[in-house]
RNA sequence: GGUCUGGUAGCUCAGUUGGAUAGAGCAACUGCCUUCUAAGCAGUCGGUCGUGAGUUCGAAUCUCGCCCAGAUCACCA
């Protein structure tokens, strides 16, 4: 292309004097309605040569036909000029694009994504978070980046004392073991136990004549919590001892949840030890009078110049606030990875507080703070409404993952498609199918929209879902497996061919793939992958019915060779691709 | 009330720095398996792109007003 733009350039030079074209030209892939590949537009040139878009588009049709071999034809319509381009060209391309991670750049990364409570299990909005945060990881390593993967537990405060209260009032000493429960469940079934209680106390406190404000100030269950909470703060033993235990039980289910769900952290951060780090960096910005104390000894941020609010950054007691506690954590991440850039993960409930953590550390002098970005997206809704743990409604991880490995295992039998596979195999590809298209699901919309989860309709198996990804791949590597049986290899030598229609699309789809990833990658939006994935799925299955390789009458073998390769191309980047998204694409299925 | 997000086919979603007649999938209907895998392919049906103006040769896309939905504006995290 950049010769075809040397070309316009040396044009307009001779014909109009005008010194470069570059401001005025606009390529585009042509629209499949039309014909041709490449196609000009040519309306910003009328601006400044004063003849009709199509007298424009004839002139320069002409002028790229004579100058270039690449160009094969052009036709003009309306002001547009469109282009058909030697496949050759497309061809030589595809062979030096390779579907792996570009070298390194230099460029340091943090992501950050899962973020849970060590007081419930993973739900289906864990679930969201940990796909985006870890595919996005996934495409900034892709095209170089050196990327850390970090979560940060919140193993403290009144939310964790409540669980351990109730285990304490009603557990009778069960644990994983005893209960044969998973230990993030487990726990978890004792912070709704509270919740009860308390409702149940506040309730009956309610029925005494005290108002519903006031009970639910002094149920007792909740000042019992707040003294734990207390003794917590002190180092009480006992207390220690029992919050260890029981968030030891549910970091081993969220370690399982996790590993299941194929994603994996290179830093865990606790928030039991970061949450006083803030403050040392309340005094630095004291001095840098980015700060400043009120009479009562409360310090603040005035952010109304940037359109913000006045924000507390330490209560008058000394003790630090949520902004505070990022502050510290992210001053502490620059220490561990020096980064350039780095990436929350986060749902869009936060959007206001990473504004303001982000306008505070760059008004504190820190120059990566300018290349902090809030991965920002909408919460997950059932059809039934909102999600609410403590009422029981929300969409259990692990029952999720489960569920879609059954559905799998379900279709999949039905199809008769697991003939001939041990049952370990066939278990391998029910998961690889039904985590799949459960990430498929979740990762292909824009992450900032908020989504409604349909558990019937989100399973499907046909159309825009992973499995129909999935399915493609299966059918080339069958090709392949049968073309080695046949002794045929595709070590495709660069000899110029006559293209079917159906394989140049391939061609040219699959050649996009470096600018796809690039897009995603900066944008940070996994979705524009899926969508390209798919859309190359498509493209092939066309190639697929239109260009056989087994059937009779049987291509050249010159043909055979290219579209066995073709095959192989695809097949790589099918799976490079929806790797990065950490989906699997199986052999056979 | 201020700020931020979203509103595209019955449903779920795409739609590049403004470009040609707004695209997929699902659902409904019609064809195609003596098979390189039919979890597929080909087709029919379905739209005042929330709404009204403006800018432009050209607007789903940019600007402004309005309507609807959600979030947020805590000495909670």
């Amino acid at each position: 292309m950049e010769h075809l733009n040397a070309l316009l350039n040396q044009h307009l030079q001779t014909a109009y004097s005008i010194e470069s074209a570059e401001p005025y030209i606009q390529w585009q892939e042509t629209r499949p309605e039309f014909d041709g590949d490449l196609t000009l537009v040519t309306f910003p040139f009328v601006k400044v040569i004063k003849k009709s878009p199509e007298a424009l588009a004839q002139e320069f049709g002409s002028v790229l036909l004579q100058g270039s071999t690449s160009v094969l034809g052009f036709n003009v319509v309306k002001g547009f000029l469109n282009l058909t381009i030697a496949s050759q060209d497309f061809v030589q391309t595809l062979q030096q694009t390779s579907f792996s991670h570009l070298p390194n750049n230099g460029k340091k990364m943090v992501v950050e994504y899962c973020s849970p409570n060590t007081n419930k299990p993973l739900h289906l909005g864990h679930v969201r978070n940990n796909l985006l945060g870890f595919s996005v990881a996934n495409l900034h390593q892709s095209v170089g980046s050196n990327v850390a993967k970090v979560q940060v537990i919140n193993d403290r405060g009144i939310h964790i004392c409540k669980s351990m209260l109730a285990w304490q009032k009603f557990g009778n000493g069960e644990t994983p073991e005893s209960s044969g429960m998973k230990g993030d469940h487990l726990v978890g079934k004792f912070y709704v136990a509270y919740d009860q209680e308390f409702k149940r106390q506040v309730k009956s406190l309610m029925e005494s004549g005290i108002s519903q404000e006031e009970a639910e100030a002094n149920a007792p269950i909740l000042l019992e919590a707040r003294e734990m909470l207390q003794k917590w703060e002190q180092g009480d033993a006992d207390v220690m001892h029992l919050w260890k235990t029981m968030n030891d039980w549910v970091f081993k289910g969220f370690e399982a949840t996790n590993q299941r769900m194929g994603v994996s952290f290179d830093k865990n951060y606790y928030e039991s030890q970061t949450y006083l780090l803030g403050k040392k960096y309340v005094d630095f910005g004291l001095e840098k009078g980015v700060f400043y104390r009120k009479d009562d000894g409360s310090v603040w941020i005035d952010l109304t110049a940037d359109g913000l609010d006045e924000k507390l950054v330490l209560r008058k007691d000394g003790t630090s606030v949520y902004i505070t506690q990022d502050i510290g954590t992210a001053l502490e991440r620059f220490e561990d990875f020096h980064m350039d850039a780095m990436i929350y993960t986060v749902g869009n409930e936060q959007d206001y507080h990473f504004k303001v953590l982000f306008n505070i550390l760059e008004k504190l002098g820190f120059e990566w703070a300018k290349n902090c970005y809030h991965l920002s997206y909408g919460m997950i809704e059932l059809p039934t409404g909102k999600m609410k743990s403590r009422e029981g409604t929300v969409v259990d991880a692990d029952d999720l993952m489960q569920e879609m490995f059954e559905v799998a295992k379900e279709r999949t039998s039905e199809l008769g498609k697991i003939e001939g596979l041990s049952e370990q195999e066939s278990d391998a590809l029910f998961e690889m199918i039904g985590l799949g298209g459960l990430k498929y699901f979740l990762l292909k919309v824009d992450p900032k929209k908020k989504m409604v989860f349909n558990p019937e309709e989100s399973i499907d198996t046909q159309g825009n879902t992973a499995t129909f990804i999935q399915y493609v791949h299966a059918r080339i590597k069958s090709i392949l497996r049968k073309a080695t049986q046949e002794g045929l290899n595709w070590e495709y030598s660069g000899n110029a061919l006559e293209l079917h229609p159906s394989e140049k699309d391939l061609v040219k789809k699959l050649i996009q793939f470096p600018q796809i990833r690039w897009d995603a990658a900066h944008q940070n939006n996994p979705g524009h992958l899926c969508n390209y994935i798919y859309d190359l799925a498509k493209t092939y299955n066309k190639f697929y019915t239109d260009c056989p390789i087994f059937k009779q009458p049987s291509p050249d073998p010159e043909t055979v060779v290219f579209r066995l390769w073709l095959n192989q191309k695809t097949a790589d980047c099918l799976k490079y691709a929806t790797g990065l998204l950490g989906i699997g694409v199986p052999e056979k299925m």
